[in-house]
RNA sequence: GGAGAGGUGGCCGAGUGGUCGAAGGCACCAGAUUGCUAAUCUGGCGUACUGGGCAACCGGUACCGAGGGUUCGAAUCCCUCCCUCUCCGCCA
């Protein structure tokens, strides 16, 4: 959510910087016409209200016959007052439901683009390997390893839907336990394990509603959503709080399952593991001072990196141009990892500057000090690293000629020594 | 799922229709004071919106789990819902 003050003070600039991610600049005129709209009948409200409680107040020092005589007009003061009530309640929606509408706006330092193809690449490690076969998709690997059982999965639950199973469950497990570890031994966070299912509020206030309402599964008997990414939870883990200033920055990861109806991806990335309705991903999320967040994004992506590096595989981070931000990014780099089977760069993390834009929606906010005002937090989110996509690009730059895998050095501790993943016979 | 108890400011805790945003205590902050850790005194100490000073301030309104209702007036009465605790039932 946006602050409506600086839309009133500078809606100029407010449309401006939302024409740059592509947002409707109209919007603000509507939504200015409401506010002032509200504001003119709030402080009309306020003087009634005033008025009724000054004579209230006299009534009650007044004897019984005296206050029969007024109680008519008292009545008729109530009415009104009950009556701009109703009318400022319906007013103030209105202004909320377009203040959840609007995307944050883009960091100052953010390349102004409409698209994807204004995005940078900024840094990339390591060459893509040169095969002396012709490197096979993971979909191909996987099945001739039996480790992912896509029919099955299909059977189970439905289509984008898998099995890992053998060697495969058990590297998922690997990826999970030392992403995890790497993320609390070395860089500083804590771990959390959240409710995999929230209620609409939190979904609110990371920003998922009431915009991707249609992209979540939810429970219809009761206010459950399944989490679309740890990112829910693990934001709004300090939601409605004032924190004190000596608790930031706040890091937190955690493992989890996410859940996605991907509806508007349908037909889209339908073989293999690179979009299902279930996957599983480690998050990492900062609370932070505000004048930190632009430092504290550079960090995680740091972060995120760390884990293509020590897995050795061909990475790139890309910059996200003000075009392709998304809703509550005002800066936001995605990593990609190369994936030679599939020919294509895989976004693995997407690393996301949320300033205090999902702060204000979930009320999280800070004290500087002892009895100074509450001032909101800076969130930051991102994926370190998600699951499948690093999988995919895990067993096909790990592929042999024989169609065997090799576990990268760094797993195979969590893999009980396993150096390679062969055919099972 | 059933029965009972309860949800008040950072915490504890009063308040059962009328200057209650809410006593008191603790904690916290500022100042004063006592020549030791510490004690004592005074003042301050919620959030949001809003009007004015357009700053350190002064005023208005709202908020006592949430939402409705009764009333001239509700933290206080009524209804619905949510949550917590205790007991019972059921169950992985």
């Amino acid at each position: 959510m946006l602050d409506i003050k600086l839309i009133r003070e500078k809606p100029d600039f407010v449309k401006q910087e939302l024409a740059k991610v592509g947002a409707q600049p109209e919007a603000i005129d509507h939504l200015l016409e409401l506010d002032g709209r509200r504001r003119r009948l709030q402080h009309r409200l306020d003087e009634l209200r005033a008025e009724r409680t000054r004579q209230s107040r006299e009534l009650a020092r007044l004897s019984e016959q005296e206050r029969e005589s007024r109680r008519a007009q008292m009545r008729e003061l109530s009415d009104t007052i009950a009556q701009g009530e109703r009318e400022l309640a319906a007013l103030e929606q209105e202004v909320e439901a377009a203040m959840l509408e609007l995307p944050n706006l883009p960091r100052p330092y953010v390349p102004v683009g409409s698209g994807e193809q204004d995005n940078r690449v900024v840094r990339s490690e390591f060459e893509p390997r040169k095969f002396d076969f012709e490197p096979r998709p993971h979909w191909e690997i996987a099945q001739r390893l039996g480790i992912i059982d896509f029919e099955r999965g299909v059977k189970l639950a439905g289509t984008r839907f898998y099995v890992m199973i053998g060697a495969g469950a058990k590297l998922e497990r690997a990826l999970i336990t030392w992403m995890l570890d790497v993320k609390i031994k070395e860089q500083g966070y804590v771990e959390v394990w959240p409710p995999l299912m929230v209620n609409s509020a939190m979904v609110l206030g990371s920003g998922h509603l009431p915009k991707f309402r249609d992209t979540m599964y939810r429970d219809v008997e009761d206010d459950f959503w399944f989490i679309p990414t740890a990112e829910v939870p693990l934001t709004n883990l300090y939601a409605g709080e004032i924190l004190e200033a000596s608790q930031l920055p706040i890091y937190l990861t955690a493992y989890t399952p996410c859940f996605r109806r991907e509806k508007m991806s349908a037909g889209r990335d339908v073989r293999g593991i690179k979009r299902g309705h279930q996957f599983d991903k480690v998050e990492m999320v900062k609370v932070v001072a505000p004048e930190e967040s632009d430092r504290e994004l550079e960090s995680l992506v740091d972060n995120a990196v760390e884990i293509c590096r020590r897995l050795r595989i061909p990475y790139r981070v890309v910059q996200m141009c003000t075009g392709d931000l998304g809703f509550t990014a005002a800066a936001k780099y995605d990593v990609e990892m190369w994936a030679p089977g599939c020919q294509e760069w895989l976004e693995v993390s997407s690393c996301s500057n949320c300033t205090d834009f999902q702060a204000r929606r979930a009320q999280i906010r800070f004290r500087r000090e002892k009895n100074a005002k509450p001032e909101f937090v800076h969130t930051l989110n991102g994926s370190g690293l998600g699951l499948p996509r690093t999988l995919i690009a895990l067993l096909e730059n790990y592929q042999n000629a024989d169609g065997s895998v090799t576990i990268p050095e760094v797993l195979r501790p969590y893999m009980d020594g396993m150096t390679v993943i062969r055919p099972r016979a």
